[in-house]
DNA sequence: TTGTATGCGTTATCAA
DNA sequence: TTGATAACGCATACAA
């Protein structure tokens, strides 16, 4: 009801959005004037009475500032560029939701880009984010091995990782805390009895698939295990596609496993549509564990033992960051990780008695 | 690579952005034709040296138009608004990025905004889109009963709405065809030789949950079958939780049903969830369709038997009425029905022998 | 065909 | 404490 009145409201002026001026000129005072009265930060800077006056004219007239005019002023846009591979990737809407709801609050507004993996595409929207005066980025698609993060961080550009990281260097990050997941998968595959356990990798180009795919090494040998070589393979992908083809490389390869760490969630989902065409009951034959927990797990057949990380928190952490860097760009930030539990489901069971 | 160089170039100008007038100084002409000459609906005005001079300019400086004086300029953002319930609906991510697959090479950017179905919310999302100057909004949030909408049509606000309609109105929609899908749900169950077939309907209030629920009420009488009030319940939201809830109000009115037509692909999933306690295989006992054929329904247990409808397609379409809209506000816009197709899986077959 | 001038709505600087 | 003025970067009406 408000919002209508207020717009009803509006039109009295000329058909349009009323302005600074149409405020002042009902208030009797000066643009400037209303201008100050009407920004917090100011605002004891004009009397009492002049504020009361301003309010008022504001309030009648249904007045809302004009964003793009106070950016083309203050050079700031209030609004944050969010690069992510893909949003239908169930990862990535938790992780999105827990931005804004720091961003919201906060005034911003988050542009969301979707670069599909693809590095020119990537450069590209950021580009076309850049020219929008965006003040801020977070990105999730970061690689190892890639120049342009460290170009527009050297440019000037603020920005927070999210999910992955960068190579060594300032850029800060929130990334899940691969190593301790990794472990946790681990622990319960070897406390389950297996022995000879599989890892399909992200790619190894990203700090997750990298990380992860060191942790594993660790866990394993950690246990005593023997560490082969041929039970690890990199996923060309995240996605569900890429570890089913994993999986089914590594079957040819007939060194005998019982379960699988994967990479992450979608790479598990990969390795279940194998298994039917393989004549292998999960878990009966053979065990899985995803990583990150994303949603609809549990209706899975069956459904998936994974590592948990608190996405929508690590979105909201990012964004916290963020606003840091924004609001004092001088002071260097702290890169976070998040923690990371073992949710057990039904993937998960004791390998096959068989030698 | 270029994007880099750019970037640095760009610090060659004092260290910002360069702008029009540093383009225009550099190829010796005034701003104004600068502006006509990197502007493709009027670059006819201006001599072909001077085009190139420009064009050169602008190249070396690595000009980008600072798209936020062109918006106060041209009372124009190039932003439309999104106004989603909820990115992690899996459904909204492939609509999101049909949208944005038109948006993105007209040069219009989207603006998502989450309401979490909360109209206080929704309203407020909306209000502060306004305010930032969107040339249009997409909303996927309508229900029959809002006024809102309406009254922002009639205040002059482009608009398409997605997924959902308002009730009888001039405005443009993209929806599915909900009666084709339910028909082809409920045809599919009788032929598998089901009569007592129950609808867990979404919210009424919502022209998606009033039209499936006409449709499943006249596809029943069509097929001669007796429709029994007792057997279509309302779920109180379109989520997982609701239609478990749904289900097992509906199983406690102990009237015999051998199998579901789910409001939606989330409605469904509730009904997996009670199952098991409930007692009941899914599909020996009871069959389930869904709606929406949204991501992963096949690694479901069981794979879910759905009605198909392109998201990413409307999406597409949404957006394209959208900029027809924008382009010329006086045009009236079509109404779009999308086509739906049954996916059959694993979670219907012929009902349980016992009488 | 090009130059000039003005204004979009706001904020910030400077005077008063 | 307030008013006047300029400027952010661009597009356009008007003049030349």
């Amino acid at each position: 009801l408000g919002a209508s009145r207020q717009a009803k409201e509006s039109w009295l002026i000329n058909g349009k959005q009323p302005t600074l001026r149409d405020v002042a000129q009902r208030a009797g005072v000066h643009a400037g004037t209303a201008s100050r009265a009407l920004n917090p930060l100011i605002r004891d800077q004009v009397s009492a009475e002049t504020m009361r006056r301003v309010e008022r004219a504001a309030r009648d007239l249904g007045y809302q500032p004009n964003p793009i005019a106070r950016s083309l002023r203050t050079a700031r846009s209030n609004t944050v560029g969010l690069v992510i591979p893909d949003l239908t990737n169930p990862l990535f809407p938790p992780i999105v939701r827990g931005i804004e709801s720091v961003l919201e609050p906060a005034g911003f507004s988050a542009l969301i880009v979707n670069t599909d993996n693809d590095r020119d595409r990537e450069r590209a929207r950021i580009g076309s984010l850049r020219s929008r005066q965006i003040d801020g980025l977070i990105i999730a698609t970061a690689t190892l091995d890639d120049p342009l993060l460290t170009g527009l961080w050297d440019d000037g550009l603020r920005m927070v990782l999210i999910n992955r990281r960068a190579a060594e260097g300032p850029i800060p990050s929130v990334v899940p805390d691969d190593e301790s997941g990794i472990t946790r998968a681990v622990d319960h595959l070897t406390g389950l009895g297996h022995t000879r356990i599989a890892h399909l990798s992200g790619p190894l180009n990203t700090s997750t698939g990298a990380a992860r795919s060191r942790a594993f090494r660790h866990a394993i040998s950690d246990h005593g295990l023997a560490g082969l070589p041929e039970l690890v393979i990199e996923c060309a992908a995240w996605s569900q596609a890429a570890g089913a083809a994993a999986l089914r490389t590594l079957l040819a390869r007939d060194t005998r496993f019982t379960a699988v760490v994967a990479g992450n969630d979608l790479i598990a989902l990969g390795c279940y549509d194998i298994f039917a065409e393989a004549g292998l009951r999960c878990p009966a034959d053979i065990s899985v564990v995803g990583f990150n927990d994303m949603p609809f797990l549990d209706n899975l057949n069956p459904p998936l033992t994974t590592i948990r990380v608190a996405n929508h928190d690590a979105g909201a952490e990012a964004a916290r960051l963020l606003l840091a860097a924004i609001e004092a760009p001088a002071r260097p930030l702290p890169s976070v990780l998040m923690p990371t539990s073992l949710v057990i489901r039904a993937s998960t069971a004791s390998p096959p008695q068989s030698g």
